[in-house]
DNA sequence: CTTATAAAAGATATTTTAGTCTTTTATATA
DNA sequence: TATATAAAAGACTAAAATATCTTTTATAAG
């Protein structure tokens, strides 16, 4: 359903909300490290990110990428508009066309208050909200370190 | 999460579970047509479930696809299995290795409901209860003359 | 002002998925 | 037995997703 560069993403900003500040940056290498995922792909992700202020970033010694307060009011949704073509959630999950409510595909009824929860969450929750519950929840942006 | 070679498996499978008998068949060109699906494509993944016994098959005049009652116990992971590599309902939606009950995403609790119910479906529903149920809901497999 | 750092930008490569085309084989029927 | 039909098989092409590499630009700090 997402693409790996959206799950890329997703994770590196969660982290990103959760570590780092104005005057805490995390380089790319890092995050990459951290997250355990391709470093020159996720380069081009935050860059990307940054240029629609879903991010911040600044450039050289000390430089790197950070949420500032304000990037902290944006949802998922925003990183999604920015990464993926066209609305993840409209596929039919069977391939049927135009497949909705009326004209529901064999598992539509399955499937739909499935998309309507994550949408839910993806677009009216805030990132600054989203991290805060990973914490109170304790789940997991990375497994670095877990056996 | 489907690959687009799975949805089309599923849908043509479900067509001839609804619609064909041993003597009542249906050539790759009358399913594409039907479903709206690429006919080549279709033609290949046909061909590999009849070799696995999902569908049966027969060449020549009136030869064609179609599903045998033995088929019609086969389940829609059979398909699954066949055509897509590894499993389709492991790997985590946020893209954590290793994610679970004990080392959840931040999504696991909305996507792990959705995955079990999802299964449930595929692995202990044969086709032919399936199929049955599309009727009974009057859910489609193509929106083919529905506008 | 020089240097080291790290993002920005852009070109290239690889892999996977999707889709097409051609040839061969089996078979019902005329 | 000749012919038309349709699956089987395999080679091939195209597009998208994933990933890497190189060069340029901005800037903090010595």
């Amino acid at each position: 359903m997402l693409s790996n560069a959206s799950k890329y993403a997703i994770r590196s900003v969660l982290f990103l909300a959760e570590n780092s500040s104005k005057n805490k940056k995390y380089g790319a290498k890092i995050i990459a490290e951290e997250l355990e995922i391709p470093l020159h792909f996720i380069a081009k992700l935050l860059q990307q990110l940054a240029r629609v202020n879903v991010i911040s970033s600044s450039k050289g010694p000390h430089g790197g990428f950070y949420t500032a307060k304000k990037n902290l009011q944006n949802n998922v949704c925003a990183i999604l508009d920015e990464i993926e073509s066209g609305n993840v959630f409209e596929p039919c999950f069977m391939g049927l066309p135009q497949c909705g409510d009326e004209n529901p595909c064999p598992v539509h009824h399955i499937v739909a208050p499935f998309k309507d929860a994550l949408l839910e969450k993806f677009k009216h929750q805030s990132i600054s909200e989203f991290s805060r519950e990973i914490k109170e929840d304790g789940s997991l942006l990375s497994l670095k370190g877990i056996d």
